[in-house]
DNA sequence: TCAAAAGTGTTCTTAGTACACCCATGT
DNA sequence: ACATGGGTGTACTAAGAACACTTTTGA
């Protein structure tokens, strides 16, 4: 019993057993005032028709955040996107093929930028709420990301990456509502977004709306980036 | 690019990179009003001497969390204790003997029930806070745990999983002191904790100490299964 | 002039923080 | 009797929640 334990001894990886390592993307955008979430339509028999998270094998020269970069890159054309490691699933059987272990991202895109790449499959932005049954284990992966991202905006504004460089409140406010499942008080919802101080008022408006049209803001980077990020708490 | 993808097409997984898998658990235990965890020397040439998580790679019939309770188990008797994944480690160099791409749980155990299990190489409890350098990224993964570990006891009553099944409060404030590296007012603590419902009297008190004894108590955790856990707040 | 959504303050309630004295025990 | 840590309550402060009317635009 661990008489050779691959922490404590000199060991040969290749006479352990050995598995496929993925990686798989949660992408979200949101459009439409709804949470959507990047799919694309599996071919496997065994999930024939079903909707898959976009997702690929690790290769040898890739750390794990690598990988999901590339798939993401792969698949809409964005780069420099937000993103973050939300943990592994290893189920025995959890990929017909054999063991595969995945890594699961998730990433927050600014819709209108994603330039989808479709070859063969049928990849599309699937509302979130809507969302029956999927391929694999990823319906699973999906709920824990969308979980996380749930926990995240309470606490860390990162909704930002999910609208346009302008925005009104109005969207902002849509947006959390969206992600949180919540009704919110307007005006204390900009309350808690002007005391922060990481909204920069353009002194533009919306056109062609008709009614009166909202001031239009981006998103301080800067700022947010020195600061220590405190909790917005909804 | 993607023309066969995991996800989307029948592929034979041994046609693909393959890595070893293993788990690492940061088993914290806390006594002596400190927050410890169990780590073990390594033997490695290039890590020699230094102290290392205690991990081992998964077997072909193990998912992950099976994995990790094993390693739990084998080195400290101990089955039915509370574990976390945290995330996977993935760094093309972080083994020296190749690619081996590990997931990270940590472990909240009774340092007391522990029956360490020393074998070939010196097995032990180190104060987190004096913990200089580790073997691999292993002192990245502590870190890791560690916040993961700060965030959960201020949203959840998951510190009674350290302490005796009789603890008084002033051990549990000792124990969250330690963990989250503050100092905490002993009326406002008083008050938190019994404002919640976790805590029940058992009508005895501390022995042979020589001041005033205090009174002990014990977590209910059927209240804690059934309410919808609701966050602490320090 | 109407419909639609934008913008704006105040009050109330709740949770958190700060703080000091008496009590029970062993030596 | 004294040294040590246990046990307790209140006042202040900050944050969150509830809530309604006026303004601006396009049709």
């Amino acid at each position: 019993m661990h008489t050779k334990n691959i922490n404590t001894h000199r060991i040969e990886i290749r006479d352990y057993f050995m598995a496929a390592i993925s990686v798989d993307c949660v992408i979200f955008g949101f459009d439409e005032n709804e949470l959507k979430v990047l799919l694309i339509e599996s071919d496997l028999k065994e999930y024939k028709g079903q909707p898959s998270l976009l997702g690929d094998i690790v290769h040898p020269d890739e750390d794990l955040e690598t990988a999901a970069y590339r798939v993401l890159r792969e698949r809409t054309g964005l780069e420099d996107v937000f993103m973050e490691q939300v943990q592994a699933f290893g189920g025995i059987n959890r990929h017909p093929a054999g063991r595969v272990v995945t890594i699961a991202f998730y990433s927050l895109v600014n819709i209108q930028h994603a330039k989808l790449k479709t070859q063969d499959n049928e990849l599309h932005w699937h509302a979130v709420k809507d969302i029956t049954d999927m391929a694999f284990d990823h319906r699973n992966i999906l709920d824990t990301c969308y979980q996380r991202l749930q926990a995240k905006v309470i606490d860390q504004p990162v909704g930002f990456n999910l609208l346009p460089r302008k925005f009104s409140l109005r969207d902002l406010q849509n947006l959390y509502e969206a992600i949180l499942d919540v009704k919110l008080d307007r005006r204390n919802f900009r309350k808690k977004f002007f005391a922060m101080d990481y909204l920069v008022d353009l002194n533009e408006e919306e056109k062609d709306v008709r009614h009166r049209p909202a001031r239009l803001y981006k998103f301080n980077h800067d700022k947010y980036n020195l600061q220590h990020k405190k909790s917005l708490g909804f």
